[in-house]
RNA sequence: CGGGGCAUAGCGCAGCUUGGUAGCGCGCACGGUUCGGGUCCGUGAGGUCUGCGGUUCAAAUCCGCAUGCCCCGACCA
């Protein structure tokens, strides 16, 4: 057992924040509330980014940059996108030694610079849709931070679009959420659920807000994603005008949709165990790590010649690494590599050499049941089956475990039990106002209405109206 | 921003009650030993005790103020 790290069970807090910095994810800065990503944690996010640029620029996106700096009136065009945001912006007032004519905030996020933008580029049903993504920076003053789940700056994708006919839009929104629940499900083996914000959680701003709900392994809900139908709001806010086919002036229908670093929070904590990360196969920064073990000088020299020549062979074909350290013991670097999440182990000794064989550890099956002997002529064909093995093990782990921590519930009391462990469904049709109660008594929220809905008509959980969807409630982070 | 806690070596902590030479574990450096699941031994480097002010012959220790961090609430990708 890991005396290093804190078992989940005692206090998954605290798991959380000693795997991020033991594992090299991130590190405190001396800002409060910001942090740095290091350069293990930052190839994490680099495998999420590349992931979703490949699928943005399927669906037909393409990606710009749009700046930092916001007029503080921009965010003043549109009420509730204002009202939503004022309390968490920074706020730069001073520039080249001057006080600033007009306060800019730092992005929070781009509606209004875009929306501002759009307008200018938008004339005619010809110049629609527009299909704009950014990889960017963002600022938002919280109030409560926690690594990678929640910080001051963090870096997201933002897409925002704009369409000619509400349909359109609405499609867009949708598409969107689907290529996040593609990315979550096949990538980040995180099996989600997608569905529609409740009035009171949707974004500041948005007609509509979708998003997908991860389970964590403490049964907590994340939102790891999100898609707005902004209606016309911000293209009336901001003027974004088309004529149409008819010469009729419209205002365009227009989306966002974003991911953010806190991805990275959802993978540590939808697959990690008391050993530290698991990182599913086709994110993980190195997805095999060959350890050299010997005992004699001359051994030394013969496993590290016949691990070198596995190394390159496998070079290309898997995201491949050596351990070359020194004075290190085998069992050190196992447990050093099982806490850094790498999906496979190479294990190479004197043994090996003679036989030409490898002994192949995966991740996610803890000790001898996870060790093969394997022959070292395979490995080409094998490996890769097996990281695909490993990508579908994790994911259904991840799925046997959410789908055993929702329970369909018909009482508020039984409601409130099954929020302990995970999540409950329920017939829903309750107001804005009983969500705030049902927080304030057992801070449970509703995280989603499920797009995928069972029919039918039942009674609400709380109000006892009759009801037409159910309803996904959760503590979350 | 309300409530609570903490601040001493890179990290985790003891010392503070009862003021008097600043310590332990891990990590780090060097040497040896070990190496198929967190080896063991030795030597060594490393601290204006968060900052400012006060009390005192003397402050890590007592008092005041400030700052930062963590936890619980309200806010949130």
């Amino acid at each position: 057992m890991a005396d290093f790290l804190t078992p989940q069970h005692e206090d998954f807090s605290k798991w959380y924040n000693e795997i991020v910095q033991k594992a090299d994810l991130a590190d405190y800065s001396p800002v409060r509330g910001s942090m740095v990503i290091k350069p293990y944690g930052y190839t994490l996010w680099e495998r999420i980014r590349d992931e979703l640029d490949r699928r943005f620029k399927d669906t037909g996106h393409v990606n710009a940059y749009f700046p930092l700096l916001i007029p503080m009136s921009f965010l003043e065009k549109e009420t509730e996108h204002v009202e939503g945001f004022s309390p968490e912006l920074a706020v730069v007032t001073h520039g080249g030694g001057a006080e600033l004519e007009e306060p800019l905030v730092i992005r929070p996020t781009s509606e209004t610079i875009i929306g501002h933008m759009y307008a200018k580029w938008i004339q005619s049903y010809r110049d629609l849709p527009l299909l704009i993504n950014q990889w960017a920076n963002v600022v938002r003053w919280e109030m409560r931070t926690r690594l990678f789940l929640r910080t001051t700056e963090f870096l997201w994708q933002e897409g925002h679009t704009a369409h000619a006919t509400r349909q359109e839009a609405v499609d867009e929104t949708l598409r969107m959420l689907d290529v996040y629940t593609d990315f979550a499900v096949k990538e980040a083996a995180i099996p989600v659920i997608q569905g529609r914000k409740s009035e009171s959680e949707k974004f500041a701003g948005a007609i509509a807000s979708y998003t997908i709900e991860g389970m964590m392994r403490d049964g907590k809900a994340l939102q790891s994603g999100t898609s707005h139908f902004l209606g016309q709001n911000f293209a009336r806010a901001f003027d974004i005008q088309f004529l149409d086919e008819n010469n009729e002036k419209q205002h365009a229908w227009t989306t966002s949709w974003g991911v953010s670093t806190r991805m990275v929070g959802a993978v540590v904590m939808a697959h990690g165990d008391d050993q530290g990360l698991v990182l599913p196969p086709h994110l993980a920064p190195i997805q095999v790590v060959i350890v050299p073990i010997w005992r004699k000088d001359a051994e030394r020299a013969e496993v590290l010649a016949a691990a070198e020549r596995i190394r390159a062979r496998l070079k290309g074909l898997v995201r491949v690494e050596m351990d070359r350290r020194e004075g290190y013991s085998p069992g050190w670097k196992f447990n050093d590599w099982e806490m850094r999440g790498v999906p496979v182990r190479i294990e190479i000794g004197p043994r090996d050499v003679a036989n030409q064989t490898v002994m192949v550890a995966r991740r996610d099956v803890p000790g001898r049941e996870g060790k093969a002997l394997l022959s070292m002529a395979e490995l080409e064909s094998q490996l890769p089956l097996l990281l695909e093995g490993i990508q579908t093990a994790i994911y259904n782990k991840a799925l046997a475990f959410r789908d055993s921590h929702i329970i369909d519930v018909n009482s508020y009391d039984e409601l409130k039990e099954a929020i302990e462990t995970g999540f409950a469904r329920a017939w829903w049709a309750g107001s804005t106002a009983d969500e705030t109660a049902i927080k304030e008594d057992c801070k449970a929220t509703v995280r989603c209405i499920p797009t995928d809905q069972p029919g039918g008509a039942g009674v609400c959980i709380y109000s006892g109206n009759p009801a037409t969807e159910v309803a996904i409630f959760g503590k979350s982070y």
